[in-house]
DNA sequence: GAAATTACGTCAATAGTACTGACATAATCT
DNA sequence: AGATTATGTCAGTACTATTGACGTAATTTC
């Protein structure tokens, strides 16, 4: 099956054209507040686990402290994420979005939400753990404490990692 | 189902960390070679189209010619791409893998190629096609063309775009 | 309480990948 | 002959990322 030398080209190439057109989609709304995917990412992830430190978005981010802090401080001085002193240690910083953020994340969530929806529909596949398996099964198993695919609860606050 | 507002947030998230640690691999090969992910691209459908002219690969990459340049050279330069003058048109450079290009290309393709494989396995997903499916869907029904998932047959030249 | 460590912020310098705009050359088409 | 096409290249810029160094405040350790 496949390709020669046993390669399988072809799953690789379609995650490059899945990918490159997955991300269009936000791309183009960010354009319009000068933002661009970093600001995305962040964004997300403040959304998706209110209340975040910053140690633990490097993390999840993969990048280093000095890349984070442009981004970030742009995303705070625009009034889309807000920093809290840690209840516990004041030397760290809770991350949580506006309702301004929490807006525009959404709106960047949306296009590509659809892509999935109508992705998963054309292609006929009726059950939707199949392509989440697939994908959790894509990421470094030491890593993917890192997914919170808690679809069903977490309303924010506790969300067991580290 | 899913998350709040109907947003499919899991799916979202698992695109982002399927998509980081499937380029963490050849990442760690590319810096050995001072090179990036741009040329991984650049190679990978040099070889996979042998013969595409740069006018072709721009379209497929969705890069600039200048963005492609820099890159390019490089690569040219390093032995591992020729360019030909095509047959037809004299104009038209075909692109062409050396020995050293596919060896690398191979290389780089070899640990994506293992985690998808080990990731069908442990999603327990038999069928293939159900993947290829989802990922040919998630791309722009007008740049479908672009894909050539033809593994049986399309041993070079004519790949009916354009 | 003093010293070490931790969490975070910031300054400076650099690199990789991308962009727009402009211009040059050779080949092909009209 | 003139227009168009395919490619290459120069200049300038932007965004995202890097490493290294230093500062500050809070917490932990001794």
């Amino acid at each position: 099956m496949s390709d020669e030398d046993g390669i399988d080209f072809a799953i690789i190439e379609l995650l490059f054209f899945a990918y490159r057109d997955f991300t269009s989609d936000p791309d183009q709304i960010l354009a319009d507040y000068g933002f661009g995917r970093a600001h995305h990412r962040v964004l997300h992830f403040v959304n998706r686990r209110p209340g975040l430190t910053v140690a633990e978005l490097l993390d999840v981010l993969k990048i280093t402290k000095q890349s984070l802090a442009r981004v970030l401080k742009q995303l705070i001085d625009t009034d889309h994420v807000v920093q809290l002193q840690g209840p516990r240690d004041r030397r760290q910083r809770e991350l949580y979005p506006t309702a301004k953020g929490r807006a525009l994340a959404l709106a960047l969530a949306r296009p590509q939400s659809r892509r999935i929806h109508a992705a998963l529909g054309d292609s006929g596949i009726t059950e939707r753990t199949l392509v989440e398996r697939f994908l959790e099964a894509m990421v470094n198993p030491e890593l993917r404490a890192q997914i919170d695919v808690g679809s069903a609860e977490m309303s924010g606050k506790s969300h067991g990692e580290h």
